[in-house]
DNA sequence: TCGTATCATGAAAGCGCTTTCATGCCAAGC
DNA sequence: GCTTGGCATGAAAGCGCTTTCATGATACGA
């Protein structure tokens, strides 16, 4: 990467070893005695030796790369994907891997395919929002180790990392019951979203336990953006609500900021629960929002992408995520 | 990548051609006749030929790699950030370049300097909040590639790619004089930081152009956060302020949210204005702000690093920036 | 007609590292 | 005292590609 880097039979012929030996002692493999590695070490430290990636890359079949796929808009719109994409990245580098951060703007398919075959990650992980799902199966299936972030489509038969939703959802909803709410609103994504969906079976769920019935026309679906929030305050005056649950903060933002112009008080008229916990969540009014463990589901997928590659056959795993209370969902008693 | 990858010397066996024209056909070297390039082509087509980028880099010196630094919080909480960094990785998609995310994640200077050396990349492309600073000048002074995005400090002698603040800062601050402002305070961030600096520089320069007088009690001073515009809103109130220019979109957030909590009205009482053109200034009231240029920051910036690697010098650029007005600045005439 | 410049092609030398494999050394066991 | 096993070490063979360099073929001009 410099002009004049120093490779590792410098090293070797400063210490006065074989280059064999300073690999060895360098990445802490047996058969060196302690004084070797400790003086290999120290010279390398003195002479500044950096290890060539692409070398070991190509000497070992391991690049310590992790490529992780997003849709373009989604990192630029939806703090959500900022959020997952920044946790990832950081249990990566604890873990020791770089990060390989591969966008889909909308190119085609094959190219993303192509794409992601040549970047000569070790593997991938996958948000589940992410559009190329027939490609990314096509590479699993091409030995390539996957895994995804959210809740992927259940035809797509690969590991995954999530936060359960479902409940999650379910604990919202009861939220806004428990705050004296009696007609709320499901304010979701496209119901053939696995995450939206959950979310909404938990809206649903959380009915059924409180034995109250549970109205269709009750459910708006969106698209998670915040104008989606703004677009859905007409309909859900109009239902004559008391409070929403979102399927983000995105749009919980966009509700709550449409209810106010309008003149109606949040959370005193209509309360509003979001989703994520991001930054968008964080100022006033405040939202009530399921917080997701974006450092937790980052660390699980680096760690479970490592099983893989070391050739088992991790499980998917669902955290769990907690519900945070803010300004927009608590009244005072009425 | 996958579990038996096709390598050039397969495809050139099949072709029945050396590696080396093989090598040449599918780079486009010249020297391979027009009818055996495209007769390679295709067979590599055929046979899923792809080239093992590790390999290439180690061979030819070149990773089509380039490196993106930015604050790992930044990524998480600042909208900006991830507009960025998305511009940026469009960027060198197009250019054929992979982008190899580094987050500082608080990591010891020294670890971050280890990381990027040996992340492997051809260049990098830092963020000016990035804060390395020092590091960074080691690396370029060490002979890696460097470009700036945003403004770094003037002690930083690297090229840069930045939007037009200062004039940027003036036509903000001219339209709130314009909205019948008479009062304008200027929300900015730490004045050490050169976009804050910028921003600062260009509300002072408008009073001039203005013939107004500039108070210096009506410079408060946030952190780009938007907990900090909440915290300004009781400052702003007490300096009798009917307009604010507000250094980023999220501290512009928090001040409209501060003052709707309050009851003043926004623009009617008190008009803001932010800056960045992110996802956090589009839902209501639609922040009036001055939109980066992301995407064409991204693109310099990507060409100007592979000018760089070209042996060439490119200088800085300074693109320019638009003011977006929305609903938070635009008031019935008074 | 022959010499020479032109060009497509292949052989082979690495790029910097990991990893067998063989070697030489020593201590332990008979 | 001599064999055997274990262990630290080095030599060397690649990993898959790019890139001189040499070669043979072709076409050109004289």
């Amino acid at each position: 990467m410099t002009d004049r880097p120093t490779t590792l039979a410098d090293l070797a012929r400063v210490c006065g070893v074989s280059s064999a030996t300073a690999s060895r002692a360098i990445n802490g493999k047996p058969g060196v005695r302690p004084e070797v590695r400790e003086r290999v070490r120290r010279v390398a430290e003195s002479i500044g030796f950096v290890p060539n990636r692409s070398a070991q890359h190509l000497a070992s079949g391991r690049s310590s790369l992790i490529g992780v796929v997003f849709p373009s808009d989604g990192l630029r719109s939806d703090p959500y994907a900022a959020a997952m994409i920044d946790a990832i990245g950081r249990a990566a580098a604890k873990a020791g891997f770089g990060t390989l951060l591969h966008l889909e703007a909308g190119a085609p398919p094959e190219q993303v395919f192509a794409m992601l075959q040549r970047s000569g990650s070790d593997g991938l992980i996958v948000s589940a929002l992410a559009a190329s799902a027939m490609w990314i199966s096509e590479l699993a299936a091409a030995g390539v180790p996957v895994v995804y972030v959210g809740r992927p489509s259940p035809d797509v038969d690969l590991p995954f990392v999530t936060a359960e939703s479902f409940s999650a959802s379910i604990r919202a909803t009861e939220h806004l019951f428990e705050q004296g709410c009696r007609t709320v609103a499901c304010l979701t994504g496209p119901l053939d979203r696995p995450d939206a969906r959950d979310r909404y079976d938990g809206f649903v769920e959380a009915h059924r336990l409180a034995g109250l019935p549970i109205d269709d026309s009750l459910v708006v679906v969106g698209d998670f953006t915040a104008a989606a929030g703004v677009a859905a305050v007409e309909e859900l005056l109009r239902l004559g609500v008391d409070g929403v649950v979102a399927a983000n903060d995105l749009m919980a933002r966009g509700v709550v900021s449409g209810l106010v112009q309008r003149g109606v008080a949040v959370p005193g008229e209509i309360a509003v629960v979001g989703y994520d916990g991001t930054v968008g969540a964080e100022f006033p009014p405040v939202l009530t929002t399921v917080r997701q463990p974006f450092d937790a589901i980052g660390e699980r997928a680096v760690a479970m992408l490592i099983a893989i590659l070391d050739g088992e056959a991790p499980g998917s795993e669902v955290l769990a995520a907690e519900l945070v209370v803010g300004d927009t969902s608590v009244r005072a008693r009425r």
